[in-house]
DNA sequence: CTGATTCTTACGAAACGCGGACGGTCGCCG
DNA sequence: CGGCGACCGTCCGCGTTTCGTAAGAATCAG
């Protein structure tokens, strides 16, 4: 989730709450950066205002359309038809006109996400290392042969996938791979465990899924190419 | 922390309060001290007024935000909707109007911080000299190989990596790092000891993490490039 | 030479990660 | 409908790592 808006207020709120909604959330704000962003970080839905210092956010919509099917919520600040055909040329999916409520754009956002599931747009497969995820399957291979995970497992683990070479937290993997806002952080620990003794080749001294004494967990990839 | 104003006394009466609230805070009254500061101290933070001898405040903003995505509020002396928009437009992430309290101050810019903490936005990856920083990964390489450093130790090295050429005494790294506002200086003497001893050559002669004999440690760069 | 400052070492408490195990829940199949 | 097994969250005990603190040695400035 990326959210670009140049507004500190309008950042702040919106991001709140959409974390305690259970996203992981980016921010960027201005064009420039969140080009790089959503190109570097592959979000799974960008919230982007109309109005940016430097790039145009219809501009930027249409750029990062140019390259992507990720899902597009435009924050416009006029509700006039000429900004709304605009954006909708421009590729968004949804827009929504200031001010708003943060807790429209989490149902908005709740939707759309919900829709692009729904949809036969399959969430794009691809290869990291000795792996392939393929989430439309749920399924991730290594080296060719499907991995046993069970749906917790796969959740975890595809989410790191998704974000390799990143320290995480417990408490950051509790709500992006659970949706929980509070919890026994052991149940990261376990699950950790468990994931482990189906990839690693030897589950006492793991190399994949590395552990960061006083901090979390991280994938790397060293240890396997 | 950087502060450019040329006004003596906001300057004191904002540095005395950012300083009792933990901040590391420098100082500059002109935009060309501000924009040389800037690149070479690499602040967290800019407060930065918009009315300033020589080089506008707006173009100041407009030309650190150039090369850096440092947060930077601006101090505005009138509130007019065309300041506001000059403002934002500069890149500015916040702006107070004067007269403002100090303590108002203090809580914009704790605010602005702890978003920018939150945010899961990984932090860019730099070099420097022969070291390599993943904040996002919590590595740190010396001539390409990852240094065995605990949570502590990568906490301290990171932010002298951050800010290098520059000395610190130990309240001030006990605040930046341990944030601490209050404890054993001596913590700091030995966690400095134990980087040593994974960083430098010889570790009884410190040429990268330098002592600054009556003020604390400097990160130097000399001794390596 | 003297006092202040820094370095070095050592110790022990606390924090941390891990494995093992337990029990509840759910879906599947006989 | 009842039993079985997979799944998953929770808990406990153990070994390890970390890190603050203290105390004596070494170093520096004046």
């Amino acid at each position: 989730m990326l959210i670009v808006e140049d507004d500190p207020t309008v950042l702040e709120v919106a991001s709140t709450y959409l974390r305690s909604a259970g996203f992981v959330v980016t921010a960027a704000t201005d064009g420039f950066t969140a080009l790089q962003l959503a190109a570097s970080s592959s979000p799974d839905l960008i919230v982007l205002d109309r109005m940016l210092p430097g790039i145009d956010g219809a501009e930027v919509c249409r750029r990062i359309r140019a390259e992507s099917a990720v899902p597009i919520i435009l924050l416009t600040a006029m509700s006039s038809t000429d900004d709304r055909i605009d954006g909708l040329e421009a590729g968004a999916d949804d827009y929504l006109t200031k001010p708003f409520s943060p807790r429209e754009l989490v149902l908005r956002v709740q939707s759309i996400l919900r829709r692009s599931v729904n949809d036969l747009t399959p969430e794009a497969s691809f290869d990291l290392g000795p792996f392939s995820l393929d989430p439309a399957a749920r399924i991730i291979r290594r080296d060719g042969r499907e991995l046993a995970l069970s749906a917790r497992e796969f959740d975890l683990f595809s989410f790191l996938l998704k974000h390799p070479r990143q320290a995480f937290n417990r408490e950051q993997l509790l709500r992006a791979v659970w949706h929980w806002e509070f919890g026994d952080l052991s149940t990261v620990t376990v699950t950790v465990r468990r994931v482990r003794e189906k990839i690693e080749d030897d589950p006492t001294d793991p190399v994949i899924l590395v552990t960061v004494w006083g901090v979390g967990y991280r994938l790397d990839l060293e240890g396997t190419t």
